[in-house]
DNA sequence: AAAAACAGTTGAACAAGTTCAACTCTAGTA
DNA sequence: TACTAGAGTTGAACTTGTTCAACTGTTTTT
């Protein structure tokens, strides 16, 4: 059952047998609903999540209520608020399951034990880290760099497996922009 | 010399007084005039840098040849195209002196020869890995919930220090508009 | 000291994206 | 089977932000 996780691990980093059996003890598996939240706005995230099955999507309300949508996670990915997590402090986001969805947890005193029992972990978790930082500077460098029509077009060539999990009200909501000018953009993008 | 290293170093982890005289000693310190370059898009980023003294920006050509700044970078401020660098391809940025300024910098080769030297550079970089990923997360969240008048008056409010140092050009290459729409942002605010 | 280059402001026309409302279609539920 | 809620489309009016061009003032360079 921890094949995936394994998996995902060994491409940031070879760990031994016994590290990764240990590794994987601490993760404990957890069914979650389509409709249902791992994390609502205003607790704090007491987990680090790696998605199984199904598909996440992991969002924010503005002052005007909008949802907009950070990134959604799908099997293989992993999920948590960063920064509530480490600042144990309320977050701002929500995680909700859009399908029926299995993920496995690591709380956060496990994780503080596990950098301790199995120091290449600190490695691990440090690659993985930095490869989020890049994913999140490209993020930003779209946003800015490019139209939302060429956002769209990236992100359906980009992503195929997560697109269609979707309807276009979230993918709108992970653009930046609303569903209805989304519906534009794919309109005119027939039309040529 | 290497002070505001240290003191910027503990602020994520505690380290004893040999480990950090050992860290300290791969980096070298480099003078960068006002206008030069210390990284231009098609090269490989070789080197992290840590500011001593001065002002940096990262920015970006889009298509359009139009600046668009991901961060700035003062004294006390981590520096390099962590894409780049972490999987030594051309990098798409360019990394620009605004004023006479003053850097520290770690090479790859000796950034991979420290973790193994010194095992708690691991636990240190994870952190403030992390600490990056919360602030990118947060520049995203803000560029998707806010207006333009807001990013603004949030940038200038949040880092008056660097904002002295800027033009009105380079903020808005910031907030991702243009510098004609900065200024009607400026009049409407006084206009109160 | 003059010339050139750059920073900032303003206005007018324009393009990108939003809002609101009406409508269709589909999927889930009583 | 009918009802309802949600997803998607479209149009018209609107807001936000861009583009281009002209102008002013300030640095830098010669």
């Amino acid at each position: 059952m921890n094949d995936l996780l394994i998996q995902n691990i060994e491409k940031s980093l070879q760990l031994s047998k016994p590290e990764l059996d240990e590794l994987c003890s601490y993760f404990e598996p957890k069914v979650i609903r389509k409709k249902e939240f791992l994390l609502t706005q205003g607790s704090v995230c007491k987990f680090e999540g790696f998605v199984l099955e199904g598909c996440f999507r992991v969002f924010i309300l503005d002052k005007k209520g909008k949802e907009n949508t950070l990134y959604f996670a799908i099997k293989d990915w992993w999920l948590m608020d960063i920064d509530s997590f480490m600042n144990q402090k309320p977050s701002n986001l929500n995680i909700q399951a859009l399908e029926d969805s299995k993920v496995l947890l690591i709380n956060r005193k496990d994780k503080l034990t596990l950098y301790d029992a199995i120091p290449a972990t600190e490695k691990l978790f440090r690659i993985m880290s930095q490869k989020a930082i890049v994913a999140w500077q490209r993020r930003l460098i779209n946003n800015h760099c490019q139209t939302a029509k060429e956002r769209y077009h990236d992100f359906v060539t980009t992503y195929p497996n997560i697109v269609s999990k979707l309807t276009d009200k979230q993918i709108a909501s992970y653009l930046g922009i609303t569903h209805e000018f989304l519906s534009k953009i794919k309109k005119s993008s027939k039309d040529l």
